[in-house]
DNA sequence: ACCTGAACACCGTTCAAGT
DNA sequence: ACCTGAACACCGTTCAAGT
């Protein structure tokens, strides 16, 4: 590969990292493009469709979180609460990067990376959740499926969950706290819903 | 109005009803006028623009879903149960119209139809979980907001929820359940979550 | 009055022409 | 080898020309 075109490259994954996450998956092509510094036809030179490239930049991000949850593992996080951390930890995420769990649906399994990252994360999450569920604060039946399941809802919605509208947020993610907790260790919803009024 | 001018309104009306219900909000405007029988550029004539068309059809529906949920405050419904029977008629329209909830964020609260449509579901949901709450089933703090959010949540996810995949739809309404329940009603979680393996 | 094919500015994607 | 403007088929939307 020839100097010049890995470094396109490497400008085009950055742009479309940042492009990503600050705008979510419907930014154009050519947009990212501009921002890369490169031509619109050079994207297809590297990746053959624009879900390979989103493929290959969320991938990444998700392996992120999915090795946060693994040191999240490795702290001296309270095991009835390391659930909550990491569920905060993945919200956080989902803040500074719109597309991560945008990604999460059935279309996507097609391409092997992000089913790799996909199935870490996962793998991650069932971790956590089994300290939880050994300190008898998780729910038995509770899987890392339903835990990211929650979590896209809180993404799809941005009136709801964005950067600028974290009460919403905090809200939303009692929610989803109220739904694989137990019984005994249940406690009042905090925070205030906020969609708009009539 | 000229009579082939309503005609042809109402034939447009029919063909987004059943094209959006069927396929979300994504088809397009060339589909419709299509399946209407009509010009493309007939559909401008009578909506300024297709955003305009979508608050027009789904408003409709939300308003069923609304006063369906009025009805099923009149019926003998067991007073703890009533909330659980609204979720699951909810989410059955959802099933039947993919467009019922993905109409449910900020952008559309510019359309008065919707706005108006919208404050009349939150109300009856309201009035429903208010009986919810008396019975001691629904936590004091749960909102129709909350309800809502939950239930888009699901919507948004079509390997999850979708008319084909009628037990991942019954899981995700036990996670809701348990989400809004109080500790002394909770049960274990039913059904399988069903996201694809790695 | 009302209808509509053709046209416009966008999108993702392809390709011929450039270096 | 690699890059890219121009072109293509789509989209939502507009408009001039038709009845």
């Amino acid at each position: 590969m020839r100097a010049d075109a890995l470094q396109n490259r490497e400008r085009l994954l950055a742009a479309a990292t940042t492009m990503f996450s600050e705008h979510g998956l419907d930014v154009s092509v050519g947009e990212i493009a501009d921002a890369a510094g490169i031509g619109r036809a050079t994207v297809f030179r590297n990746f053959p469709t624009k879900d390979h490239l989103i493929a290959a930049v969320v991938s990444e991000r998700m392996s992120e979180a999915a090795a946060a949850a693994g040191k999240l593992l490795e702290s001296e996080t309270d095991d009835a609460e390391i659930v909550f951390k990491l569920i905060e930890d993945i919200a956080g995420r989902q803040q500074a990067n719109r597309a991560l769990l945008e990604v999460l649906s059935e279309e996507w399994f097609a391409y092997p990376e992000m089913q790799a990252a996909h199935a870490e994360l996962l793998g991650a999450v069932d971790a956590v959740l089994e300290r939880g569920k050994r300190a008898g604060s998780v729910r038995p039946e509770v899987t890392s499926d339903d835990v990211l399941v929650l979590l896209k809802g809180m993404c799809m919605n941005p009136a709801i969950f964005d950067a600028s509208n974290a009460t919403a947020g905090l809200r939303y993610l009692e929610l989803v706290r109220a739904a694989i907790t137990t019984p005994a260790f249940s406690r009042p919803l905090g925070g205030v819903p906020t969609l708009p009024r009539g």
